[in-house]
DNA sequence: TTAAGTGCAAAGGCTTTGCAGCATA
DNA sequence: TATGCTGCAAAGCCTTTGCACTTAA
């Protein structure tokens, strides 16, 4: 069980709330994606007075203190994950909802020669791919 | 101003309606990408009557026959285009909303070797930068 | 002590759906 | 003529917000 000190240094001029701590722990055991409903459903099991609204709330200051990273996947879905230092893409089967990380210095390539070329700074990269994983394409063909 | 044609090739077994016309007329003078909000408000001034529904169950059609492409930018907005033959990115600038599309085969390469290492078929790619115009960039270092 | 954070409930967007009437094939 | 499509209005989600109370610093 992964735990966040009670020293305040990640936010700094902010409350580290029982709330927050809870929420950041969450987060970080999910290992891998997590979005807000499982996360207040997952809060709510260990302190279940929490609202949705403040998992909301903090989900968007975990980002904007860069803490958190947001990312679409899918139709709707909102995943949340704690920040990690590479960047790294995402693939999911429509099938299954398996979500597979993977990551390739071919995308920074990309993003540095598009910035050389437009002129413009990238501040933030969403390499997203769909399809069939593997368990699920053998699945289709002997079914 | 583009025409589609009157025959139903495009939809075989559904019905050409006048609003499908228009909304598909819409869609590709639009030249970039539209979210259902816009397109409703482009189509009601052509057509009074038509409804939000209609807007949204059409481009949920569109999108099944492969007429029209999805794709999310940025928090939440879901924008749609014509389909293309070829894959291509998107970038957003977060200060002005441009959006620039640009295409590189370094994806198809990403693509290429992430199926045959993971034994995954991938159907659909979203390559999605965000960050700052030359435009808005410029205006940043002035101000 | 006091600014910041919380829970609650209500409101806001966007999107979907049930239904009765209408229009295309 | 018969299915499919439409408009309308209502409902469904997910997310945000106003407010009064609570709490961390």
């Amino acid at each position: 069980m992964r735990t966040i000190r009670n020293t305040n240094a990640a936010m700094p001029g902010r409350h580290l709330t029982a709330q927050r701590r809870l929420l950041l722990d969450l987060i970080h055991s999910a290992r891998g994606h997590i979005d807000a409903k499982e996360l207040y459903r997952r809060a709510s099991s260990q302190d279940a007075s929490i609202s949705l609204a403040t998992v909301y709330r903090n989900l968007r200051l975990f980002q904007d203190l860069g803490l958190v990273d947001e990312t679409r996947l899918g139709r709707t879905s909102h995943q949340y994950e704690p920040k990690r230092s590479a960047e790294h893409q995402h693939f999911v089967c429509t099938y299954c909802g398996r979500v597979i990380e993977f990551q390739t210095p071919l995308v920074d390539n990309v993003i540095e020669r598009f910035q050389q070329e437009q002129g413009v700074k990238v501040t933030k990269t969403e390499f997203y791919l769909e399809g069939v994983c593997r368990q699920c394409g053998q699945r289709k063909e002997e079914g």
